[in-house]
DNA sequence: TGTATTTTTGACAATTATTGTCAAGTAAAA
DNA sequence: TTTTACTTGACAATAATTGTCAAAAATACA
């Protein structure tokens, strides 16, 4: 399984992008992406569109890449994190089925 | 399906206990306690062990209610809510399968 | 080699979010 | 109608996140 920060180098990488040129155009210091990339931070969401806008990903797929770690990262040391997951989606249903909006 | 806040409301009811006496014991004051049982306030983790002491509730269950509200909350308006849960589990079974303690 | 370039690291500053208090308001009970 | 419980909202304290900067380390390459 390849990590968020390994999705976004290999991209960056294979279009020859050096940190500080996608850096600028996040807008953020060269030093947060390096440790986006090596999974010592976690990118903000409004990175990982500039991301995915940036190095051509696919936007979508690189949310559920970036949320999955938030909660993956929440919940990992629970005992009963299957439970969790089980019961946030039943809400999830719930939530969407009554939301006001769609 | 009951809310976190509505659960907590009814045990505490049940045992005719007082708003201000559950404060005092997790230690804080009654508003944010009152906030909680309304679903206006997040409970820290804190709070959910305490409460579950405190009103002889099931500690594991009241920790699966909360932390599934935080994420159905974080991701309910997500287009693609459940695919982040599944690969959420995949990590979540990554981790766990590759975690030192056990 | 050694010089330039890129990346990494860590201290710490700025910003934002969370958690809390307080006091006044409302509701309900006695 | 007075007391008691609960609610509300302004705002203070604390904690977490997000960022900068500059120096160190790694890498590329003349």
């Amino acid at each position: 399984m390849k990590t968020t920060g390994e999705i976004i180098r290999q991209q960056r990488e294979s279009k020859g992008l050096l940190l500080r040129q996608v850096a600028a155009y996040l807008d953020i210091d060269q030093a947060i992406l390096s440790k986006i990339e090596r999974n010592e931070r976690k990118p903000t969401k409004m990175h990982i569109i500039k991301l995915a806008e940036f190095l051509k990903l696919d936007k979508d797929e690189l949310i559920v890449q970036f949320m999955s770690d938030k909660i993956a990262y929440e919940i990992a040391d629970e005992e009963c994190a299957k439970r969790v997951l089980r019961v946030a989606e039943k809400k999830v249903n719930y939530l969407k089925s009554h939301s006001t909006k769609n």
